[in-house]
DNA sequence: CCAGGTGACTAATACGTAACGACTGCGGGC
DNA sequence: GCCCGCAGTCGTTACGTATTAGTCACCTGG
């Protein structure tokens, strides 16, 4: 790694001779604390200097004094950085970023640590730590590394619900367990006794709410234990024809989806349902527990909204507590979902 | 600025004391250059006790001896900065983004100096120290900011060009005299004598490229320099019906627009247009010298795109280049834009 | 006249790292 | 037998800052 180039730039030394004083002075002069003991004349001396010179604190050393250097970073363990708006964790970005510029954080994006594929503690060991705390985001999570940062004290926020086992980490997520709930006895209400979860595939926390709020929402609308249906769907390949009819053909009325970032589940079932005569809602009521694959001219999905900027947000609020050392970690917070009411569910007919 | 809070986390020394070596000889170790002599076995050593305390090295320290940090900092002299999709720069940061993670580089968010609104040496002075480098952005630029910069001898690329008295300074910009003169030339082919070029009120330097390409497109095109007309806009309110139809009236049958980013002057043009009864292109022929508003089912507008994205890409190869020492500022790059062919130009109709 | 206090300033130190120059064996050339 | 060069290692220093523990002059009340 080269040396920097270009001219050295001035010192609080090269300031305080300048001015007549001693280095301590100048930083005296600079930390501008309410009780700082120097005389007015040679503030404005030191001031002076400063001005003529051109200095500009140098943050390299203050960090290396302790100090804080007043930057998030941003640390996602998807492939690629979500600046691209297509791209589903985009919105969660955007929060992140109005929030650091409302508290006065820069925002540092660790972008090459993905590339390294070498997780957060890629090379020279936790990449992080140019930051003075983290938002870490991302559905492929590294368990390992998340327990390591944990251990360590490093300060981060979790963008979603993780366990991690022997450690208590700090995380800001969307609340999916109520509104799964309610989905639940609205179906209930509107007739339907058979209903099927499907889950993603990879155990997450995310899935493991969704099947807590189906369970919860079922028990209090009185649906009987052995209509509760969960299986298990591994991408858009795993949605077939003989698969749809043949839940139709088990009784099953409503279908909870689970969605993926890219939803590549949910359209996979809508296109497989209506290529195999399977009429939603008529035959089949389809929700989705998150978010829906996007409306079209005469489908409304219902679902509900995950606040994903405001979630970004609520999550560099969380980490400038951690970091101006008003609490503790951890620090947890559930954020509501938004409903959208859609025309994907429908009272059940009775044959 | 408080201290930074937590466990302290082990140092070289602490290694060394482990490895029972000394904490050059971690640091050598932890260079790994390819004529480090250390032996085998203390390499082994060594190794084995960064493992044992999980030992990172402080970025902060290295940056104190000079080091570079790999990271490359992007700053916007906007007021908000371009992670919204909707924003006109939100290409240039995907492009940024993408170089630099290829590169292996971190991307720092200068988010928190726009919002103190004192520009590039707000509160310490200097904030964009924090990265080794800097990517610069935006039309309003401060031009004592860039000014400072450049004496500074902080390494950084500008993206558009700027002319800065007694300072040369990197940057890349779209070519916008080639593509400007190329679209005289065909209006003058296609029977044009009488052309204006409506031009941005704020006189910066792409409106002068701008009216470079249209007096060099004019003069090879044989039009007659008494046939130019360039007039400016401050926005949308500035275009009204009666100075549509007075251009008209005065023989002018084509309209060359300076773009702004959000295309207001381009959205009321061709409103107004519409409204007093001016064809396009029948009455007047238009063409944007840039970024066009959206087209629509019956109207493609003649322009060129800037290939944003990848003026983002070339930024921070330029800035890179300077970083590693491999080139010496100013480096500037000037890329093609892109034709677009519309419909809302066409053959003067003589009367 | 002195103890104690206060306001204004400074010397010294620590933070963790990279690099430079020195030091030690040791084998080889003369 | 002596010196040279080399591989391997270490001691020391510098980087620029914030803070602690002073120092010093001057004042104030007794």
């Amino acid at each position: 790694m080269p040396k920097r180039v270009g001219p050295r730039r001035p010192t609080q030394v090269e300031i305080a001779q300048r001015a007549g004083v001693s280095q301590a002075t100048v930083s005296l002069v600079l930390s501008e604390r309410d009780g700082a003991p120097v005389s007015e004349e040679t503030r404005r001396r030191v001031q002076q200097a400063i001005e003529d010179l051109g200095y500009a604190v140098n943050p390299a050393a203050r960090a290396l004094r302790g100090m804080t250097v007043k930057t998030i970073g941003l640390y996602t363990f998807e492939s690629v950085f979500p600046v691209d708006q297509r791209d589903f964790y985009h919105p969660f970005l955007v929060g992140v970023e109005e929030e650091a510029a409302r508290l006065g954080y820069d925002l540092l994006l660790f972008t090459s640590a993905n590339t390294a594929q070498r997780g957060v503690y890629a090379k020279g060991r936790n990449a992080l730590l140019k930051s003075d705390g983290c938002v870490l985001l991302g559905r492929h999570i590294s368990r390992d590394d998340l327990a390591n940062l944990a251990k360590e004290g490093f300060p981060f926020v979790f963008i979603g619900r993780r366990d991690i086992e022997g450690a208590e980490l700090s995380y800001v997520a969307p609340d999916y367990v109520a509104p799964t709930a309610a989905l639940v006895e609205e179906l209930a209400a509107l007739g339907h006794r058979r209903v099927l979860l499907l889950r993603q595939s990879d155990g997450a926390e995310p899935g493991e709410d969704r099947e807590l709020g189906f369970r919860q929402g079922a028990r209090a609308a009185g649906l009987a234990p052995d209509d509760l249906l969960v299986e298990y769907s591994g991408g858009a390949g795993d949605i077939g024809a003989d698969r749809v009819t043949g839940w139709v053909r088990d009784g099953v009325t409503a279908v909870l989806v689970e969605p993926s970032e890219d939803n590549a589940t949910g359209v996979a079932l809508a296109e497989v349902a209506e290529a195999a005569g399977v009429r939603i809602p008529d035959d089949l009521s389809v929700a989705f527990l998150g978010s829906a694959p996007a409306p079209t001219a005469t489908r409304i999905w219902t679902s509900f909204e995950i606040p994903r900027v405001e979630i970004g947000r609520a999550a560099v609020r969380l980490l400038v507590n951690l970091l101006e050392g008003a609490e503790e970690p951890p620090l947890q917070l559930l954020v509501p979902c938004i409903d959208v009411r859609g025309n994907s569910i429908s009272r059940v007919v009775r044959r």
